[in-house]
DNA sequence: TTGTACGCGTTATCAT
DNA sequence: ATGATAACGCGTACAA
């Protein structure tokens, strides 16, 4: 690793001259600025990154900490991240806890010590609280993604899961479904307990009584949910449409009712939430109709919040909500 | 952001003892301390990383550049590779180029400007070899995974694309099958290429003639091979077995045969290669029977080979290859 | 055009 | 136990 004084020395200049040199500024003769890129091109020079980091109080690089990389819900959100940040010209970062939250602390305090201009956290795990804390408490520029955060000055881009459940369950009641069932997300999420209310308030928004089979409690695999439903048709119930808190236990909740010979969405219509189905799915089940969610938008928007907050040093935290969209397709009318 | 020499200044002390309660060593008094203690809370004080890293020359950071982050067939390499490197106190930060290569070497670069005391590069695609070159020649230490170069003292993991392909075919001989077809990958890409040789060496061996329909050319998603196997279909071929270059392109292929009324693995067998499949699909389809390619144990090799060179400066390139193990599930005898 | 000198924030050496 | 000083590699006023 040549360093810029070594390339000086041997070009017989300053490391004044190398640097100029290296940030294609003006100030140095034809000959001293070829006689420079030719002992650099001989060294493989590259500048060291911290040192100018280090100087320049900057380092174009946004830090992102995921909950796990290895799911495909986070797909869209990711190209968003990065997409945007790079249309800034800022270098994207990602890393993951792979659901352990202290390896996510380590990791923001990681970014956190110099090493970015801002850090974007994702998480809605009611845990995560501490974790964000300990990050609105930083001196960092920082943006919240899914993880709300009360009564603390910090970015955030939120959901409206509330909303979203609320119209999934009132268009379902509108196509005339009075025995309708909701089939949850893991309670430890803060996005599953905003769902669950969206439902159960547009049930009593439309005076639909709950009934002891109402709320079944799963979480966001499809195993899960499939068993469920599978427990709910052998006991004889029989709801005809439901609610499923995300995609993949709807799948489950489909599985189930295609075994058991139910017709979609004439037996049983149903809706999921996030639409981060893979095309694949296409080729076996009936599509499914869910409330999309728009990660990549939120992603973009999470970038963009940060930017801003980076440019303008003490302006007070500002908070995004998007709202998911009914997407209609083959199991519910 | 306080630096260490505002802490020292505030608790009347000089910045070495600061440093020295920063990094829990001896020669501090109990009371100072303390007393340094105590300023760094009172300001959330973290020491910068950079200006640490550089003194130290030494990051404790590995930078994984990928193809794609938005890829579940690098699920597996991706855990493998920050399981290992957290074992070892390392950081590891991911990044893509999203397909694009010159985002690849941009951040190849960064990662290279003392950034990082290691890069580790995935890529197999034609294309990258450029990209490798330049990494080669570069200064850092470095693994390439699923990327040969040949010539090139550089260190590798590698996948014996070539002998797995043709233990797939050979399984599919010895069940008694002889009109077997092949359907390749993207031909962008190296493994396609070696996987196909597999096949046509394995024919060639057990003195199979290729017929003009012997070799499909597709690439690595589903609707491709789906869409030429509907098309041999509907032109009466009748091949009794497939052994296709990837998990995804073979779930198309089962497709258009289950479509057409064809028993699986009666009428037709199939082997597909990688066993990147998620679990889900064995809710819908056969099992499908593949070759299985350790991406896990490739990425733990990938780390430990890196951590081997930063320790072991100068020692030669090595290079794994990793051999693919047949999975039998449903879709062959 | 060119070079000197200082600063970025930290750690390590060597006195005291 | 404590602190002054040099060093890591680079950018930039400022002076020449």
């Amino acid at each position: 690793m040549a360093t810029i004084s070594e390339i000086a020395k041997e070009a017989n200049v300053s490391r004044t001259l190398v640097s100029r040199v290296l940030n294609n500024k003006p100030g140095v003769s034809p000959e001293n600025r070829q006689r420079i890129l030719d002992v650099m091109k001989k060294h493989n020079y590259v500048p060291n990154g911290l040192a100018r980091a280090l100087v320049l109080q900057k380092t174009m690089t946004i830090g992102v900490v995921m909950d796990d990389l290895c799911n495909d819900f986070f797909f869209d959100l990711i190209s968003g991240l990065q997409d945007t940040g790079e249309a800034h010209d800022y270098n994207m970062l990602f890393c993951s806890g792979r659901k352990d939250i202290a390896t996510r602390m380590k990791y923001v305090d990681y970014f956190a010590q110099g090493r970015t201009d801002g850090i974007i956290a994702y998480g809605s795990n009611r845990e995560d609280e501490e974790l964000f804390r300990s990050i609105a408490a930083k001196s960092v520029n920082c943006v919240l993604i899914e993880g709300s955060l009360d009564g603390c000055k910090i970015n955030q881009i939120l959901l409206d899961n509330f909303h979203g459940a609320y119209t999934a369950t009132e268009h379902l009641i509108k196509q005339g479904h009075r025995n309708i069932i909701h089939i949850t997300n893991d309670m430890n999420y803060d996005v599953s307990l905003e769902r669950l209310n969206g439902f159960v308030q547009a049930m009593h928004d439309y005076r639909i009584p709950l009934g002891p089979d109402s709320i079944i409690y799963a979480d966001c695999f499809e195993q899960t949910a499939c068993q469920q439903m599978r427990r709910l048709i052998a006991e004889g119930k029989k709801p005809d449409a439901c609610f499923v808190g995300a995609d993949k236990p709807a799948y489950g909740v489909l599985r189930a009712a295609m075994e058991a010979g139910l017709s979609i969405p004439n037996d049983l219509a149903v809706i999921g939430f996030d639409d981060d189905t893979p095309e694949s799915r296409d080729i076996v089940f009936p599509g499914l109709s869910t409330m999309r969610q728009p990660l990549y938008e939120m992603g973009k928007a999470g970038v963009e919040l940060l930017l801003d907050a980076i440019a303008n040093p003490g302006r007070e935290a500002q908070t995004r909500t998007f709202e998911a969209e009914l997407i209609l397709r083959d199991t519910c009318r």
